[in-house]
DNA sequence: ATGAAAGCGCTAACAG
DNA sequence: CTGTTAGCGCTTTCAT
């Protein structure tokens, strides 16, 4: 294609840009040239040869919107990220962000496109059913339950592609994969009491279903030990965590010795803060995170945290996907999350 | 529709797939469910509620296929990210994640979907003319040239609304939105020659032709110091980094005391790799980095980089896109990068 | 204000 | 092996 360009000889003035026009001059109908291009059917060969030479020497590429329309498939599999509890979280966020690049790199593999859709369930009552039916996508991964748990599950029963990323509850109809978070705060807790705290916090939003099973995880543990533990909120936007965890900290000074972070996102921002106020660590103060994204073992000191395998998940959740494609009404994936020990606690 | 699913009444058993099954049950022509769906002529206002009732009661949303079939515009904007000098090298990376993540936020923000295609142009020749050609976006952003410059040189003139996430060469016909690289590995050098360095790596691959620029950069002011300046390579792909820095720093020891490292991701690996080896930052050796990622701030001591402002790349992006999607044939946005120093160098 | 009809560009029977 | 035909589901003149 690089030498041979057709620009110069002044042959074809008129753009060829549907197959009709490629049969025209390729002396044949509509329907072979379709044959001969998705390279199916049986077409004479040299038919095929002349046809895909034509096209190559045109630049002409099949209209998928078309096709599309007629095969009733798409090829692309929706991702959505609903934005709930808090508007000003971009997809920026580090853990969403991440686990949308194995996804694409998943996805991509098995041959199908993605669309990513951010969503602010706030402004657009029904995005699911809209991204749904839309008619643009074979499948819809969910990226975090935020707080849409209930018109996920009103869509569950009549969709049967669609497989979400976030926390399970017993008894659910919507197929999910992610980490026992609940499990994982209990890690969480029993770690930081293991290493000494005596009064913990729980740092972030407990709102978000992920987050509020991780608290009730380490409240749990809390309980039995007999050890007190708060909730400090934060927002997930990350201008404002900053200020919000200084002023925590400020509050609960020498009153609480060990926090979990709800992520490693917010136990990295409050390493620095504390940090910053020379309070040390693990000394004075332990901290345990989740998530184990690539920055939690490059901290000073490397943060000790709960790790759910990301790149697991994205395999399981297009895995599920690609199998309810099929037909298939698979069970919901939840991983053992893994307490990974490292300095700060 | 969560009270009153239709399921239960024994009303309407076939489910209602087209506007023309609601016209039908309607009472009207398909003509008017379009219209009336879509908000746009003059309907009746008494036949527009009904249709919408109906419609909201089945939960019927257009064929968006077969909508934009018609329409010749697809409200997608296609995403590209090559992978040319690594296929190893992921979506997954730090820097492009980010980008996109901006990017995703940008587009949705002016009503654009947006459709992400990692490509690996050794494996797929025309990775370019098939996604363009291929009738389901709008326009393309694409994401760091890697090793196709040529080829997207060759698409440029015959399709408007692309643009380019990458460096600016003199006289290039494609329209990019990025970084001085030149004038950021200049800063770069600058810096680590202020600090005391007096023999020079530069980190990286310099196959990429971002990051040849900041080599070359990097090679200029050197030079007009008579500073000696070398190249250590390395591959993007997360897992041999590690290895191969440490290969690297075995071998430069004593004989390099200023790294340039061509993003911060490597920086940071690096300076993981340092401290293993007990090596002291700034002391025995400094370091600058490239991007001002947010783990930058936060590593120990905190990184000094070169600053390309993702988020204005992104914004960039997409608004000169929406103005090539007008017909508007932009320039090129070249933005100074910006030098942060913080403490390794 | 609404209906009828003609496609958007492609694919898949069905005949030859 | 190839041409013809009938749509995929929607939008939009053109008439009424």
């Amino acid at each position: 294609m690089a030498e041979s360009d057709a620009q110069s000889s002044g042959t074809a003035p008129k753009r060829i840009r549907t197959i009709t026009d490629l049969a025209k001059i390729a002396g044949v109908s509509p329907g072979t040239v379709s044959r001969a291009l998705s390279g199916n059917s049986l077409v004479n060969n040299k038919t095929r040869e002349k046809i895909e030479a034509i096209a190559r020497e045109h630049g002409f590429r099949p209209n998928q919107m078309a096709s599309k329309l007629r095969m009733q498939k798409t090829g692309v599999i929706g991702v959505a990220i609903p934005l709930g509890h808090d508007v000003r979280q971009q997809i920026s966020d580090s853990f969403f962000i991440t686990l949308l690049g194995y996804l694409a790199d998943e996805l991509t593999e098995k041959g199908y496109d993605l669309m990513l859709r951010r969503v602010i369930p706030a402004q657009d009552e029904d995005w699911l059913d809209r991204f749904i039916g839309s008619g643009m996508v074979d499948g819809v991964i969910v990226v975090g339950q935020s707080d849409q748990f209930d018109r996920i599950e009103d869509v569950a029963d009549g969709y049967l592609p669609m497989v979400v990323w976030g926390n399970h509850q017993e008894g659910q109809r919507h197929c999910v994969v992610g980490a026992d978070n609940r499990l994982g705060g209990k890690l969480a807790a029993e770690r930081l009491i293991a290493s000494g705290a005596k009064s913990l916090a729980f740092l972030g939003d407990t709102e978000p279903i992920e987050f509020a099973a991780r608290y009730a995880g380490a409240r749990e543990v809390a309980a039995r030990m007999g050890v007190p533990i708060r909730a400090l909120p934060t927002h997930l936007s990350p201008e404002r965590t900053g200020k919000e965890i200084a002023e925590h900290l400020q509050e609960i000074e020498g009153k609480v010795d060990g926090i979990f972070a709800a992520t490693d996102t917010i136990a990295v921002t409050c390493l620095r803060e504390l940090r910053k106020r020379g309070i040390e660590v693990p000394g004075q103060l332990r901290i345990v995170g989740f998530d184990d994204l690539p920055i939690s073992s490059q901290t000073v000191p490397p943060l000790t945290t709960v790790r759910q395998d990301i790149a697991a998940g994205a395999k399981g959740l297009v895995d599920l996907l690609l199998r309810r494609l099929a037909g298939e009404d698979t069970e919901s994936l939840v991983r053992p999350p893994h307490l990974i020990i490292r300095e700060t606690a």
